[in-house]
DNA sequence: ATGGTAGCCCTGCTA
C-alpha cells in the first residue's frame, strides 16, 4: 500500500500538476492539504477518471483537506466532532477515512504565524485538541496513519539553518512537544524509519528568495503511524521533482510504502 | 539590503 501526503497550495491552481503526479507516482491513498476550495468546487470527477474515490472537507478561500483512494474509502468524518471544541472552529483542517482497513487522517495544522501571537497560542491549543481527539477515538493498537502538513519541524536537522529560525514558529519547544506527545501516545515518524540518519531532508521550501534552489527548506510534512503500520514500512521518499518546473506547490509530496 | 513569491479575492491577507 502506497500512501502519500501533499500540501498542494490551491488545488484549482495545481490540478494539472496533481493529476500528472498521481499518474506518475501511483499512490493508493493520497492526502491533500490546502485545496482552497469549497466542496462544490472539488474536482472529484478528475480523480475518479484516474481511478480514485475521494472525500473533501472544504472551506473555500483557505485551508481544505482531502483524501483520495483507489483501495476503498469508508467511514469518512470531518473535523474533530462535536465533543471537541476546535480553537480554529470553521477552518477545514481534518478529514478521516478508512482505506484498505487503515484509518487515514489528513491534517493541515495551523501555521502559527508569529511567536508570540494569539495565532501561535491557538496552534498549540489545536495540537492539544488533536491529541485529545486521537486518544478518545483511536487506540495505539489500531492501524492508524495521521499524515499532512504539521507546520512543525520535529528536530533541528529538519531545517536548513537553526540560526535563521531562532525564535520563530515551526521549531519552538512547545510545538515540538506537541509532536512528541503524539509519538508518546503511540505514533511513529514513518519517514524516519527509512531515513534514521539522513539530515536535511525537506518537504517545504518558501517560494521567496529562491529558497528551493538554495536548499533552504524544512521537513514539516509528516507521516505518523501506529506500530502495526510503521513496522511494515518498506520505502519512503520526498519527491523533490514535484517541487520543480512550472507552477509548483511550495511543498513536495511525501510517499511511504507499507507492506500490509 | 529587515528583503522575497505565489495564491486568494478586492489590492491586503495568508503562507
Amino acid at each position: 500500500m502506497r500512501i502519500a501526503t501533499w500540501n498542494v497550495n490551491s488545488l484549482k491552481a495545481r490540478l494539472p500538476r496533481v493529476e500528472e503526479w498521481i499518474a506518475y507516482a501511483q499512490p493508493d491513498v493520497l492526502c491533500i492539504q490546502e485545496t482552497k476550495l469549497a466542496d462544490k468546487a472539488f474536482p472529484a470527477m478528475a480523480f475518479s477518471a484516474l481511478g480514485y474515490e475521494s472525500a473533501h472537507h472544504g472551506q473555500g478561500q483557505w485551508n481544505g483537506v482531502a483524501i483520495l483512494s483507489r483501495v476503498g474509502i469508508e467511514d469518512v468524518t470531518s473535523g474533530f466532532g462535536d465533543a471537541f471544541i476546535d480553537p480554529y472552529e470553521g477552518d477545514a483542517r481534518v478529514i478521516s477515512a478508512t482505506c484498505n482497513g487503515v484509518r487515514v487522517v489528513s491534517v493541515y495544522v495551523p501555521n502559527g504565524r508569529e511567536v508570540p501571537s494569539e495565532f501561535y497560542d491557538r496552534k498549540l491549543a489545536w495540537f492539544d485538541r488533536l491529541s485529545e481527539w486521537i486518544a478518545a477515538t483511536c487506540t495505539p493498537s489500531d492501524q492508524l496513519v495521521i499524515l499532512g502538513d504539521f507546520n512543525v519541524a520535529p528536530e533541528d536537522r529538519d531545517v536548513w539553518s537553526m540560526d535563521s529560525f531562532e525564535g520563530s514558529t515551526h521549531v519552538t519547544t512547545p510545538e515540538r512537544a506537541a509532536i512528541t506527545r503524539l509519538k508518546e501516545w503511540g505514533l511513529e515518524d514513518a519517514f524516519r524509519r527509512i531515513y534514521p540518519d539522513i539530515d536535511h531532508l525537506y518537504s517545504y521550501w518558501d517560494y521567496r528568495r529562491g529558497d528551493f534552489h538554495q536548499g533552504r527548506g524544512m521537513r514539516i510534512d509528516l507521516v505518523l503511524a501506529t506500530a502495526s503500520v510503521a513496522n511494515h514500512v518498506t520505502w519512503a521518499l520526498v519527491d523533490r521533482n514535484a517541487r520543480k518546473g512550472t507552477q509548483p506547490s511550495d511543498h513536495a509530496p511525501v510517499i511511504v510504502d507499507i507492506n500490509l
